[in-house]
DNA sequence: ATGAGTGCAAATGCTTTGCATCCTG
DNA sequence: CAGGATGCAAAGCATTTGCACTCAT
Protein backbone atom coordinates (compact mmCIF):
# COMPACT_ATOMS: atom_id res chain seq x y z
CA UNK A 1 0.00 0.00 0.00
CA UNK A 2 1.09 3.31 -0.69
CA UNK A 3 3.79 1.67 -2.70
CA UNK A 4 5.10 4.88 -4.67
CA UNK A 5 3.97 7.50 -2.33
CA UNK A 6 6.78 9.56 -0.57
CA UNK A 7 4.35 10.31 2.50
CA UNK A 8 6.93 12.74 3.94
CA UNK A 9 5.37 15.80 4.82
CA UNK A 10 1.92 14.64 3.23
CA UNK A 11 -0.60 17.06 4.43
CA UNK A 12 -3.58 15.75 6.62
CA UNK A 13 -6.11 16.31 3.37
CA UNK A 14 -3.35 14.57 0.84
CA UNK A 15 -3.20 11.48 3.13
CA UNK A 16 -6.98 11.54 3.12
CA UNK A 17 -6.85 11.63 -1.02
CA UNK A 18 -4.18 9.39 -0.86
CA UNK A 19 -6.94 6.70 1.18
CA UNK A 20 -9.41 7.00 -0.58
CA UNK A 21 -7.37 7.03 -3.62
CA UNK A 22 -6.09 3.76 -2.55
CA UNK A 23 -8.95 1.91 -1.90
CA UNK A 24 -10.60 3.22 -5.20
CA UNK A 25 -7.65 1.48 -6.94
CA UNK A 26 -8.34 -1.79 -5.00
CA UNK A 27 -12.17 -1.58 -6.33
CA UNK A 28 -13.23 -0.42 -3.51
CA UNK A 29 -15.74 2.43 -2.76
CA UNK A 30 -14.14 5.05 -0.32
CA UNK A 31 -16.27 4.29 2.37
CA UNK A 32 -16.39 6.24 6.21
CA UNK A 33 -15.32 2.63 7.48
CA UNK A 34 -13.26 1.67 5.05
CA UNK A 35 -10.90 5.36 5.44
CA UNK A 36 -10.55 4.45 8.91
CA UNK A 37 -9.35 1.05 8.56
CA UNK A 38 -6.41 2.22 6.05
CA UNK A 39 -5.75 4.69 7.91
CA UNK A 40 -4.98 3.28 11.21
CA UNK A 41 -3.45 0.39 9.43
CA UNK A 42 -1.37 2.43 7.50
CA UNK A 43 2.00 3.26 9.27
CA UNK A 44 1.43 0.53 11.85
CA UNK A 45 4.35 -1.70 11.82
CA UNK A 46 2.97 -3.82 14.84
CA UNK A 47 1.08 -6.14 12.36
CA UNK A 48 -2.56 -6.06 14.27
CA UNK A 49 -4.40 -8.23 14.08
CA UNK A 50 -8.52 -7.57 12.58
CA UNK A 51 -9.83 -7.55 16.15
CA UNK A 52 -7.01 -4.98 17.47
CA UNK A 53 -8.11 -2.55 14.61
CA UNK A 54 -11.38 -3.32 15.64
CA UNK A 55 -11.19 -2.08 19.24
CA UNK A 56 -8.73 0.87 18.15
CA UNK A 57 -11.72 1.97 15.75
CA UNK A 58 -14.58 1.49 17.46
CA UNK A 59 -14.15 4.88 19.44
CA UNK A 60 -14.08 6.52 16.20
CA UNK A 61 -17.02 5.75 14.09
CA UNK A 62 -20.48 6.26 15.02
CA UNK A 63 -20.77 2.70 14.94
CA UNK A 64 -18.57 -0.35 13.34
CA UNK A 65 -18.83 -3.98 12.77
CA UNK A 66 -16.38 -6.23 12.89
CA UNK A 67 -17.68 -8.06 9.39
CA UNK A 68 -17.16 -4.53 8.10
CA UNK A 69 -12.98 -5.04 9.27
CA UNK A 70 -12.72 -8.39 8.34
CA UNK A 71 -14.14 -8.17 4.84
CA UNK A 72 -12.60 -4.63 4.26
CA UNK A 73 -9.35 -6.43 4.82
CA UNK A 74 -9.90 -9.99 2.89
CA UNK A 75 -10.67 -7.50 0.07
CA UNK A 76 -7.70 -5.60 0.42
CA UNK A 77 -5.55 -8.69 0.85
CA UNK A 78 -7.41 -10.00 -2.34
CA UNK A 79 -6.13 -6.62 -4.21
CA UNK A 80 -2.82 -7.28 -2.82
CA UNK A 81 -2.94 -4.05 -1.29
CA UNK A 82 -1.93 -5.55 2.18
CA UNK A 83 -0.46 -8.11 3.75
CA UNK A 84 -2.08 -11.40 5.24
CA UNK A 85 0.35 -13.04 7.74
CA UNK A 86 -0.49 -16.68 8.92
CA UNK A 87 1.35 -17.80 11.83
CA UNK A 88 -0.96 -19.73 14.36
CA UNK A 89 -4.35 -18.04 15.82
CA UNK A 90 -5.60 -14.79 14.33
CA UNK A 91 -4.24 -13.27 10.84
CA UNK A 92 -2.00 -10.60 10.92
CA UNK A 93 -2.50 -7.54 8.77
CA UNK A 94 0.87 -5.62 7.34
CA UNK A 95 0.47 -2.27 5.25
CA UNK A 96 3.68 -2.86 3.59
CA UNK A 97 3.48 -5.44 0.33
CA UNK A 98 7.00 -4.79 -0.44
CA UNK A 99 8.74 -8.08 -0.45
CA UNK A 100 10.43 -8.64 3.12
CA UNK A 101 10.28 -11.40 5.66
CA UNK A 102 9.21 -11.42 9.34
CA UNK A 103 10.71 -12.35 13.05
CA UNK A 104 8.55 -14.07 15.73
CA UNK A 105 9.22 -13.65 19.39
CA UNK A 106 7.92 -16.83 20.89
CA UNK A 107 7.83 -15.50 23.94
CA UNK A 108 5.74 -12.34 23.65
CA UNK A 109 4.62 -12.72 20.09
CA UNK A 110 5.17 -9.54 18.66
CA UNK A 111 6.16 -9.54 15.26
CA UNK A 112 9.16 -7.94 13.47
CA UNK A 113 10.21 -7.08 9.70
CA UNK A 114 12.96 -8.61 8.55
CA UNK A 115 14.59 -6.59 5.26
CA UNK A 116 14.81 -9.21 2.36
CA UNK A 117 18.07 -9.31 0.96
CA UNK A 118 18.60 -7.18 -2.39
CA UNK A 119 19.77 -10.27 -4.20
CA UNK A 120 17.33 -12.61 -2.81
CA UNK A 121 17.62 -15.41 -5.15
CA UNK A 122 15.16 -17.87 -4.65
CA UNK A 123 15.80 -21.70 -5.32
CA UNK A 124 14.25 -23.50 -8.61
CA UNK A 125 11.44 -26.15 -7.68
CA UNK A 126 11.09 -27.84 -11.03
CA UNK A 127 8.11 -26.33 -12.59
CA UNK A 128 6.61 -24.88 -9.65
CA UNK A 129 6.12 -21.34 -10.64
CA UNK A 130 6.69 -19.20 -7.56
CA UNK A 131 4.85 -16.00 -7.18
CA UNK A 132 5.38 -15.16 -3.21
CA UNK A 133 7.92 -16.22 -0.97
CA UNK A 134 7.45 -15.56 2.77
CA UNK A 135 10.63 -16.55 5.55
CA UNK A 136 9.29 -16.89 9.31
CA UNK A 137 11.97 -16.14 12.01
CA UNK A 138 10.67 -17.91 15.24
CA UNK A 139 13.34 -17.78 18.25
CA UNK A 140 13.17 -14.79 21.37
CA UNK A 141 13.01 -10.93 20.71
CA UNK A 142 16.23 -8.70 22.58
CA UNK A 143 14.00 -7.36 25.16
CA UNK A 144 12.76 -10.59 26.33
CA UNK A 145 16.45 -12.48 26.05
CA UNK A 146 17.10 -9.75 28.60
CA UNK A 147 14.27 -10.34 30.78
CA UNK A 148 15.17 -14.23 30.60
CA UNK A 149 18.84 -13.39 31.79
CA UNK A 150 17.47 -11.37 34.39
CA UNK A 151 15.04 -13.57 35.79
CA UNK A 152 17.74 -16.91 35.79
CA UNK B 1 10.10 -38.29 14.09
CA UNK B 2 12.90 -41.21 13.49
CA UNK B 3 15.18 -38.89 13.17
CA UNK B 4 17.88 -41.21 13.77
CA UNK B 5 16.38 -44.43 12.43
CA UNK B 6 16.91 -46.46 9.50
CA UNK B 7 13.81 -47.43 8.47
CA UNK B 8 14.94 -49.69 5.44
CA UNK B 9 13.69 -53.22 5.89
CA UNK B 10 12.47 -52.34 9.46
CA UNK B 11 9.94 -55.26 9.59
CA UNK B 12 6.19 -54.90 10.71
CA UNK B 13 6.86 -55.64 14.25
CA UNK B 14 10.11 -53.18 14.37
CA UNK B 15 8.08 -50.88 12.86
CA UNK B 16 5.62 -50.82 15.66
CA UNK B 17 8.09 -51.39 18.27
CA UNK B 18 9.60 -48.19 17.05
CA UNK B 19 6.68 -46.37 17.36
CA UNK B 20 5.93 -46.72 20.85
CA UNK B 21 9.54 -45.75 21.43
CA UNK B 22 8.53 -42.16 20.00
CA UNK B 23 5.92 -42.11 21.65
CA UNK B 24 7.45 -42.19 24.66
CA UNK B 25 10.49 -40.59 24.35
CA UNK B 26 8.20 -37.70 23.63
CA UNK B 27 6.87 -38.38 27.16
CA UNK B 28 3.53 -40.12 25.86
CA UNK B 29 1.45 -43.43 26.52
CA UNK B 30 2.22 -45.49 23.69
CA UNK B 31 -1.81 -46.11 23.38
CA UNK B 32 -3.54 -47.80 20.39
CA UNK B 33 -5.01 -44.34 19.35
CA UNK B 34 -1.46 -42.60 19.43
CA UNK B 35 -0.05 -45.40 17.83
CA UNK B 36 -2.09 -45.08 15.11
CA UNK B 37 -2.00 -41.57 14.41
CA UNK B 38 1.54 -41.86 14.47
CA UNK B 39 1.52 -44.91 12.14
CA UNK B 40 -0.46 -42.98 9.66
CA UNK B 41 0.98 -39.93 9.85
CA UNK B 42 4.90 -41.64 9.40
CA UNK B 43 5.82 -41.59 5.59
CA UNK B 44 2.96 -39.35 4.51
CA UNK B 45 4.27 -36.43 2.64
CA UNK B 46 1.05 -35.09 1.90
CA UNK B 47 1.39 -32.82 5.11
CA UNK B 48 -2.23 -34.14 5.83
CA UNK B 49 -4.74 -31.57 8.68
CA UNK B 50 -5.94 -33.36 11.79
CA UNK B 51 -9.46 -33.82 9.93
CA UNK B 52 -7.57 -36.00 7.18
CA UNK B 53 -5.89 -38.18 9.54
CA UNK B 54 -9.06 -38.48 11.73
CA UNK B 55 -11.03 -39.62 8.56
CA UNK B 56 -7.94 -42.46 7.57
CA UNK B 57 -8.07 -43.38 10.95
CA UNK B 58 -11.82 -43.54 11.76
CA UNK B 59 -12.01 -47.06 10.43
CA UNK B 60 -9.25 -48.67 11.78
CA UNK B 61 -10.18 -48.40 15.60
CA UNK B 62 -13.41 -49.15 17.17
CA UNK B 63 -13.82 -45.67 18.36
CA UNK B 64 -11.45 -42.40 17.77
CA UNK B 65 -12.26 -39.14 18.70
CA UNK B 66 -11.36 -35.94 17.17
CA UNK B 67 -10.09 -34.55 20.46
CA UNK B 68 -7.94 -37.40 20.44
CA UNK B 69 -6.35 -36.52 17.12
CA UNK B 70 -5.75 -32.70 18.05
CA UNK B 71 -4.24 -33.70 21.43
CA UNK B 72 -1.85 -35.97 20.17
CA UNK B 73 -0.39 -34.09 16.99
CA UNK B 74 -0.62 -30.83 19.84
CA UNK B 75 1.57 -32.90 22.29
CA UNK B 76 3.80 -34.59 19.29
CA UNK B 77 4.56 -30.88 18.36
CA UNK B 78 5.29 -29.46 21.99
CA UNK B 79 7.83 -32.17 22.32
CA UNK B 80 9.33 -31.33 18.59
CA UNK B 81 8.89 -34.73 17.21
CA UNK B 82 6.57 -33.79 14.50
CA UNK B 83 6.41 -30.43 12.19
CA UNK B 84 3.17 -28.04 12.31
CA UNK B 85 2.41 -25.61 9.26
CA UNK B 86 0.49 -22.97 9.89
CA UNK B 87 -0.10 -21.74 6.02
CA UNK B 88 -3.82 -19.92 5.88
CA UNK B 89 -6.99 -23.11 6.91
CA UNK B 90 -6.38 -25.66 9.07
CA UNK B 91 -2.90 -26.64 10.37
CA UNK B 92 -0.76 -29.13 8.44
CA UNK B 93 1.29 -31.93 10.39
CA UNK B 94 4.28 -32.78 9.16
CA UNK B 95 6.39 -36.26 10.00
CA UNK B 96 9.93 -34.73 9.02
CA UNK B 97 11.79 -32.70 12.08
CA UNK B 98 14.78 -32.01 9.66
CA UNK B 99 14.89 -28.31 8.65
CA UNK B 100 13.30 -28.09 5.62
CA UNK B 101 11.23 -25.75 3.57
CA UNK B 102 7.82 -25.76 2.16
CA UNK B 103 5.75 -24.86 -1.56
CA UNK B 104 2.27 -24.52 -1.43
CA UNK B 105 0.35 -24.51 -5.20
CA UNK B 106 -2.38 -21.74 -4.69
CA UNK B 107 -4.38 -23.73 -7.85
CA UNK B 108 -4.62 -27.22 -5.67
CA UNK B 109 -3.54 -26.58 -2.63
CA UNK B 110 -1.17 -29.30 -2.24
CA UNK B 111 2.49 -28.68 -0.21
CA UNK B 112 5.34 -30.26 -1.29
CA UNK B 113 9.11 -30.42 0.49
CA UNK B 114 12.05 -27.93 -0.36
CA UNK B 115 15.15 -29.52 1.10
CA UNK B 116 16.96 -26.83 2.78
CA UNK B 117 20.47 -25.54 1.39
CA UNK B 118 23.41 -27.36 3.61
CA UNK B 119 24.72 -24.21 4.25
CA UNK B 120 21.52 -22.49 5.26
CA UNK B 121 22.92 -18.77 6.45
CA UNK B 122 20.20 -16.93 8.78
CA UNK B 123 20.45 -13.26 8.66
CA UNK B 124 21.53 -11.65 12.07
CA UNK B 125 18.79 -10.04 13.36
CA UNK B 126 20.47 -8.01 16.01
CA UNK B 127 19.71 -9.37 19.18
CA UNK B 128 16.96 -11.74 18.52
CA UNK B 129 17.68 -15.48 18.85
CA UNK B 130 16.36 -17.33 16.09
CA UNK B 131 15.27 -21.04 16.73
CA UNK B 132 13.41 -22.29 13.75
CA UNK B 133 13.31 -20.99 9.99
CA UNK B 134 10.84 -21.74 8.01
CA UNK B 135 10.41 -20.51 4.31
CA UNK B 136 6.76 -20.34 2.10
CA UNK B 137 6.67 -20.33 -1.18
CA UNK B 138 3.73 -19.89 -2.85
CA UNK B 139 2.91 -20.32 -6.59
CA UNK B 140 1.60 -23.05 -9.00
CA UNK B 141 3.14 -26.74 -8.86
CA UNK B 142 3.57 -28.28 -12.64
CA UNK B 143 0.32 -30.32 -12.76
CA UNK B 144 -1.20 -27.25 -12.42
CA UNK B 145 0.47 -25.21 -14.69
CA UNK B 146 -0.06 -27.60 -17.51
CA UNK B 147 -3.82 -27.73 -16.94
CA UNK B 148 -3.78 -23.90 -17.00
CA UNK B 149 -2.04 -23.48 -20.38
CA UNK B 150 -4.31 -26.52 -21.65
CA UNK B 151 -7.50 -24.41 -20.94
CA UNK B 152 -6.33 -20.93 -21.90
C1' DA C 1 -3.64 -48.74 41.62
C1' DT C 2 -2.82 -44.39 39.96
C1' DG C 3 -2.76 -41.00 36.95
C1' DA C 4 -2.40 -40.28 31.99
C1' DG C 5 -5.39 -40.85 28.09
C1' DT C 6 -9.95 -41.48 25.87
C1' DG C 7 -14.44 -40.31 23.95
C1' DC C 8 -18.04 -37.36 23.80
C1' DA C 9 -20.06 -32.99 23.82
C1' DA C 10 -19.90 -28.47 24.79
C1' DA C 11 -17.16 -24.34 24.63
C1' DT C 12 -13.98 -21.13 22.49
C1' DG C 13 -11.73 -18.44 18.92
C1' DC C 14 -11.45 -16.75 14.41
C1' DT C 15 -13.76 -15.69 10.15
C1' DT C 16 -17.51 -15.62 6.90
C1' DT C 17 -22.30 -15.07 5.46
C1' DG C 18 -27.42 -13.67 5.08
C1' DC C 19 -30.19 -10.00 4.91
C1' DA C 20 -32.50 -5.57 5.46
C1' DT C 21 -31.00 -0.95 5.27
C1' DC C 22 -27.89 2.83 3.88
C1' DC C 23 -25.02 5.55 0.98
C1' DT C 24 -21.37 6.22 -2.67
C1' DG C 25 -20.38 7.01 -7.40
C1' DC D 1 -30.91 5.56 -8.14
C1' DA D 2 -28.52 1.05 -8.58
C1' DG D 3 -25.46 -1.77 -6.74
C1' DG D 4 -21.97 -1.91 -3.48
C1' DA D 5 -21.23 -1.54 1.58
C1' DT D 6 -22.78 -1.65 6.40
C1' DG D 7 -24.34 -3.55 10.75
C1' DC D 8 -26.06 -7.08 13.21
C1' DA D 9 -26.65 -11.70 14.24
C1' DA D 10 -26.18 -16.22 13.08
C1' DA D 11 -23.60 -19.76 10.87
C1' DG D 12 -19.16 -22.09 9.87
C1' DC D 13 -14.67 -24.12 10.68
C1' DA D 14 -10.72 -25.23 13.51
C1' DT D 15 -9.26 -26.28 17.88
C1' DT D 16 -9.55 -26.80 22.87
C1' DT D 17 -11.59 -28.16 27.22
C1' DG D 18 -14.49 -30.49 31.04
C1' DC D 19 -15.59 -34.70 32.79
C1' DA D 20 -16.52 -39.50 33.84
C1' DC D 21 -14.59 -43.71 32.41
C1' DT D 22 -10.66 -46.69 30.83
C1' DC D 23 -6.17 -48.49 30.43
C1' DA D 24 -0.91 -48.36 30.29
C1' DT D 25 2.69 -48.47 33.24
Amino acid sequence: MFRSIPNKELSQAGLELRIAAELRAAGLRATAPRRAIVRELLGDTSHPTAQQLFERLEGQLRTLSFATVYNTLRALNDAGHVGRLELGGAARFDPNVEPHHHAICESCGEVRDVPAPKAARAPRLSGFRISRVDHVYRGVCAPCLEAETQTS
